[in-house]
DNA sequence: TGTGTCTGAGACAACGTTGTCTCGCAGTGA
DNA sequence: TCACTGCGAGACAACGTTGTCTCAGACACA
């Protein structure tokens, strides 16, 4: 157990080396699987590295390699502790797996400053590729931050001035759906409640919203159009007063998970629940256990996560194809919240 | 715009010190704010470094640095896909970015193989310390792998064969104080339901259940005892047998959030949610919004992250104090469901 | 026996950075 | 004018590892 240690730190293959009685290359030869070392010193050196508990040190490995790879890549999203991100990264944590790479993660926050300097962050550390999903409206920085040589990929929504691999829900068709489904159920006045429009996946469920109705020859009346809630309580206070107006929507169509749960909130309140038809957009744990169970536009994230780390380690293994698009579907799911009739 | 690199790669402070006409050392004295600098010559660099796009690599800085900081630390959760790893993750990442940290994460999935795994992943990364659920039984092999000179925080589950830090939640007084106050509602038939055995929770929050019974002076009957739970079907069906006993429990208790779900939806399918009591151990998102609502003993997953940060950050530090213990209160949180009387 | 080939293993430089040492030069005081 | 001080800035080695080169020795063959 007495170790040999020139340092005082941890072994390095130095120590391993002098410890085992064989040159420093000869180590590192077994540390990489080299057939070209004779079994009686691969087993000494073996026994040396287990005596000092020697652990490679990647940074420095990667420092010399030839290939450059850290084995670690970055992931940003918009909060790590919301269902959708920590859906979307336990995805890319798997598939990061199979390949015995790292992940690094961030949150955004909406804050564009903060999407700069966790590149920069992630850059200075020499990820070896980048999933996000931007919060800025610009991503031209990242061509000069990763200096072309790193692979991104942008995932649930599309990223600007850079050419990209992106992998989006169709978030168009998914609105378009369920804004059908409300008027093929009867409804005429349908309220569309969204996130900041400065979001693009906001603006496309809004766009959705308005392709539907268009289609079925109505006009989305500009009153119903309440964009920018971000949280919970903004989207049940705001539905409250939407309710209270002197003609009030008959159906709502939630763009995002909270709106949506705010919205369920200010129906119970009001006690109109079983009278003001519903769907949201996103999926949410229990949304069937509620009363009327809710109606949604169910995304995967995890296949999302899926298919961006996919397109991503095919980046890194040299995949050269012009950026492809890759869209997820969503599905309509039926739940009662959606099929109520509109009031007398 | 022309770029003089003598590598086709990344610049590196040598190309910038030839762009800036000064010499490499200078180059990093400007990167690392070094004072003695002159005005000049500082000026010079900072153009030449945002002309090249230049950024340190602070795996060759930390390579040569004495103090031996990757500013990366490494956090071993049970799903980081799950509410609470993901609220947990997310407190730990807002600690780490005030001091510029990043977070390296990885699933363990109640597998020890894959605990072992990460840790050495993360070692020869050189993570600067480890916050970790363990998923084994034994982590005295984290001493071997981090050569005790790597802090490590055991959060949520408290760690074996090794001494450090950690952050508990108060699962026995939390899961009593569950089991009391059905008691005090007038219930003596109470079962428990729980995960796995050899998850040191599970055994905890039973232990709780048990005191509270014997505090009351109930004999806790073995046939309400049921463990091993580890998914929603797996709960739910468990409990659709045990109600239909000859002699059913009045009361549930759940040991786990899954668990509480699945024992939700059994009570439904039953036509049972107004008349079996039921308190979940650990709060979910719309647990308020269910008919009836779900009384549980909320943990505080965002706390026990800070909490277990700071007293990371503290060891990195240099904190040398013996190993402290931080417990984390639990909350009761009365709804409806925990408070329905026991039928006649 | 001499020559050539092959194989295993060590010597050395290099990756990008920082710690330490040294040196030149401007400014100061006698 | 001459030492002395102080300060800015470069030279050099080193961190832990791998790529490349070289060499010693075993072996085969003419």
């Amino acid at each position: 157990m007495a170790s040999e240690l020139t340092s005082s730190g941890r072994p390095s293959m130095n120590d391993v080396a002098r410890a085992a009685g064989v040159s420093l290359k000869t180590v590192s030869r077994v540390v990489n699987g080299v057939a070209s070392v004779s079994p009686v010193l691969a087993a000494q050196v073996q026994s040396a590295i287990e005596a000092l508990n020697y652990r490679p040190d990647i940074g420095a490995s990667n420092l010399r390699r030839s290939d450059r790879r850290t084995g670690t890549i970055a992931l940003l999203l918009e909060d790590v502790g919301n269902p959708f991100s920590a859906a979307l990264h336990r995805a890319v944590e798997d598939e990061a797996r199979t390949r015995d790479v790292q992940v690094l993660t961030g949150s955004l926050d909406e804050d564009p400053l903060r999407e700069k300097e966790l590149a920069r962050a992630f850059t200075m550390r020499r990820a070896d590729g980048l999933i996000i999903a931007p919060a800025s409206a610009d991503q031209s920085y990242l061509s000069a931050e990763f200096q072309d040589d790193t692979p991104v990929v942008f995932v649930d929504r599309p990223g600007h001035g850079i050419a990209a691999d992106t992998v989006l829900a169709t978030n168009v068709i998914g609105a378009a759906e369920a804004t059908r489904h409300l008027i093929d159920h009867g409804h005429r006045r349908i309220a569309y409640l969204g996130d900041y429009t400065r979001i693009s996946t906001a603006r496309q469920r809004h766009q959705g919203y308005l392709d539907a109705m268009q289609a079925a020859g109505l006009t989305p009346d500009p009153a119903y159009f309440i964009p920018d809630l971000h949280t919970t309580p903004a989207a049940e206070s705001t539905v409250i007063e939407l309710l209270h107006r002197a003609e009030p929507p008959t159906a709502l169509f939630t763009g995002q998970n909270l709106v949506t749960i705010g919205a369920v909130r200010a129906l119970r309140r009001l006690g109109l629940h079983r009278t003001v038809a519903l769907i949201g957009f996103d999926d949410f744990p229990l949304a069937d256990l509620l009363e009327p169970a809710v109606t949604v536009i169910a995304q995967d994230p995890a296949m999302m996560g899926r298919i961006a780390a996919q397109a991503l380690f095919g980046r890194i293994e040299g995949d050269d194809a012009p950026p492809r698009r890759h869209w997820i579907p969503t599905t309509l799911i039926r739940r009662g919240s959606g099929e109520l009739p509109p009031g007398p």
